[in-house]
DNA sequence: CAGTGGTCTAGACCACGCT
DNA sequence: GCGTGGTCTAGACCACTGG
């Protein structure tokens, strides 16, 4: 019996419930008895399921049917101003996205940092060759458990920037604390988004995506890219988000 | 050496351009024996390879480097009407973007049929249990190689609608063949989409999905649905659209 | 320490393409 | 028939968890 095959029984008993979310599988040689293949074979088997997100796996206790509950991610209503009442209340669109489906959402501190800009950012921010971006990087949770990473990178003088009735030392989009402002930092500091281009892509993640996302090495994932653009036309923020696809779904809607 | 560093080490190779788009590896005898490790271990190594779409593997032949051209998918465009000029020349959304990326559509001749609804279909398509479903089937493919996979569905009374000004025998949405009416053939039958619905999820494909596609098994997917909506708030359409990461990537631009 | 998952090798064997 | 990739087993060994 091949690895897959074997992969398949183990999915028809998750998805059947016959292993409930969260369950612990039998081990590996007990698997191996009852389907009389090799622990090698168990082995693959697992990965694969591990690769769909079906299980998740650790050393010395066992192999855990997995429970993560998918979240909407409503892409079209970001940064819209739809919400601009939520800003007042300290609570962003991705907070009020979760809130609405019955999570509590939470984010690790951000990371920020000011760092000369790899060719990917510097080319969606039309930067050149060892320009500086301000760094802003998230890990944002739902129910304590990780959902995105979103990494957002700011042209320098705009990262450093300051309202005009700002009374904290440092710029709003480097502190390292959830900041709102009514319609919302960029527009506060002069430089409101006007247009937005997002492009979206599956691949694998890299293997420091993979482990703050506690996600298997193949496992797939959204990388979703949001360009904004100021009036002017410049860019002045761009955002790389990674969704993995066990716990996330994008959603636009768009009337014709 | 595990696996993981032999991947990593022949992805270098790749990348540096030491080997080209096209080119055929070292078999997999000489790879073990270049790295010191069984043939087992290349074989595990360049199965990484081939999820994240490097390579790919044709047995006695050899293993070669991927030489897909990615392809934008401008999801915003699609439908709106935007390129009514174009539909007059019988060229679809589709094909008028990949020309515009300097490539040549083609289409595999469309799978038509009627059928029961399958559980998500009929759930999208606010259908009742044993409803049914014109079903209509494709392979998009750029330069002759495929790149997508767009399966749509119709409501029963709408696949099988003829326009007034229709001589010919089957419907326009039923027609094994590629049709193209001025304003799109939903509206031409009476059902223009006024709003839709997008919602994109990256996952593993089906075996079926991975043949057709030619990719491998654990390779990241994007399920991109696309949900139509009639004037009176009716569903009048759900299109599935499979597209391989190593040679998708979709675009939305929104102003703000 | 025993029990769990994870890793690699050696080797037998199969499937396919070509000449 | 030879060379290619693909598959599985047997078994040694490592790494982690928890009593």
């Amino acid at each position: 019996m091949r690895p897959a095959l074997v992969a398949e029984a183990l999915r028809a008993r998750i998805d059947s419930g016959e292993l409930e979310a969260g369950a612990k599988l039998p081990s590996t040689r007990h698997l191996a008895a009852e389907f009389e293949v090799n622990e090698r074979t168990i082995y693959d088997a697992v990965a694969l399921l591990r690769t769909t997100g079906h299980v998740r796996s650790q050393q010395g206790k066992g192999v855990f049917v997995r429970d993560y509950r998918p979240l909407e991610w409503h892409a079209h209503k970001f940064e819209r101003g739809d919400r601009r009442d939520d800003r007042a209340t300290n609570t962003d669109d991705w907070k009020a996205g979760v809130i609405e489906q019955g999570m509590t959402p939470s984010q690790d501190t951000p990371q920020v940092s000011v760092e000369v800009a790899d060719a990917r950012v510097a080319e969606w921010l039309q930067l050149g060759p060892g320009e500086k971006v301000v760094a802003r990087r998230r890990l944002r949770r739902a129910d304590e458990r990780p959902y995105q990473l979103a990494d957002s990178f700011f042209p320098e003088d705009i990262g450093r920037a300051v309202p005009a009735d700002w009374d904290d030392e440092v710029s709003p989009l480097m502190a390292e604390r959830d900041v709102t402002l009514p319609g919302g930092i960029l527009a506060s500091v002069g430089h409101p988004q006007r247009r937005v281009r997002d492009e979206i892509s599956p691949r694998t993640p890299s293997t420091d995506e993979a482990e703050r996302l506690e996600i298997a090495a193949g496992a797939p994932v959204c990388e979703h890219v949001r360009i904004g653009y100021g009036a002017d036309g410049r860019p002045v923020r761009v955002m790389i988000t990674i969704a993995p696809g066990d716990r996330n779904r994008i959603v636009y809607e768009m009337e014709l």
